[in-house]
DNA sequence: GTGTTTACCGAACATTCGGTCAGTTGACAA
DNA sequence: TTGTCAACTGACCGAATGTTCGGTAAACAC
């Protein structure tokens, strides 16, 4: 006789990650301040309080999200290629590694592009991500001046169109049906750096 | 005399117009679900039980929003400039027309996409939202098989990186700093369909 | 077996929520 | 001077909120 299949033979159980990727799904449905605990829980398939056992609360759980997005964008920033070269090329490097980014952490980036800073929590995530935005709008400043890009536009404006475009990605792509990052980077590079519009 | 025609004589105080005005701002603020009663209460002035002399509650207030940001996109769509001539061109006026109608509404467009679907009033704004934005899908395909816009790129994509630049435009722009509705739009054409890159 | 740990439940907590209602105020008309 | 009425207050309601806590069944270690 077979001995032991180990088909449930565990109780299924949660861990702080567990609760943490379910828990941010359900935050970017119904927004953060709209979800209960409740709705965590139904969504845990456990009671609420069980959820105390794994995290220290609500706020705890969107902080190490937030931080979980904001982490990608800054090692990003650190890389050379961030830094190095003709500054037309990292700004396009920059946008391309900020799209898979997006991507590969979807749900995360998604909840940070959503923070109002109502809390002392979010006021902190809005603040790195002030900073990373910091970095890319002296980014485009530079192409501008070298020359990569068109001078007839307004560097900071620029910047937040860009990344308006960027960011948009968190508001309707679908893993499962989309293409990978890297066909939405070249559509969004093709659109922004070259153009829409047949000559 | 027929001096009974009543001269509108208005004594300090509120009335649903300026509670609405003031409560879409502290909305966007902190966010629908995270705004109480009570703020808007502080924010107006007067305590809670007043707002419920001018307005039925909370959603109701969320719904004139909402409707007021999406009857601005609809007119718009009904002109015929959104219909006639070459799909390019329409597709120009329209974005150019978005970018007026969210700076003229602002507050109002930038609840309006912030909205989830938490209630039957979000749903009901999702839906008519759809709408406009299969409209605005349904251009660009035009424009592609026109030949005005390159063919190189999926339209639905192009469509929604797009309008993720315009939409953007709730999350940064400020009416006292930032510049008119027709310079913003101009920097969003140029880029989007005349491309940053320098040739 | 015994003891420990893991993962959870159910009841309760204080607080806040959106909303109701009887009553008050003060500007105005008569 | 009196009455009207728009605009508002303050007390209150039941429900929902995030969180705590005592207890417990199952899995594991020995």
């Amino acid at each position: 006789m077979a001995a032991s299949i180990p088909t449930r033979r565990r109780r299924r159980g949660h861990d702080p990650e567990s609760v943490l990727s379910i828990a941010v799904g359900v935050f970017n449905e119904r927004g953060y301040d709209g979800t209960s605990m409740e709705d965590l829980a139904r969504a845990l398939g456990v009671t609420k309080s069980a959820i105390y056992y794994h995290v220290p609360g609500k706020e705890q759980l969107l902080a190490r999200a937030l931080d979980r997005a904001l982490d990608g964008l800054f090692e990003m920033v650190a890389d050379e290629r961030a830094s190095a070269g003709p500054a037309i090329d990292r700004l396009e490097w920059v946008v391309r590694q900020s799209v898979r980014i997006l991507v590969e952490r979807l749900p995360y980036v998604t909840l940070l592009l959503r923070v109002r800073g109502n809390s002392g929590t979010e006021q902190a995530a809005l603040e790195r991500r002030r900073e990373f935005d910091r970095f890319v709008s002296h980014l485009v400043k530079e192409a501008v001046s070298e020359g990569g890009i068109r001078a007839d536009v307004d560097p900071a404006l620029v910047t937040r169109l860009l990344f308006g475009s960027v960011n948009s990605i968190t508001e309707w792509y679908q893993p499962a049906r989309g293409g990978s990052a890297d066909d939405l980077a070249d559509a969004l590079l093709t659109m922004t750096f070259g153009g829409l519009r047949v000559a």
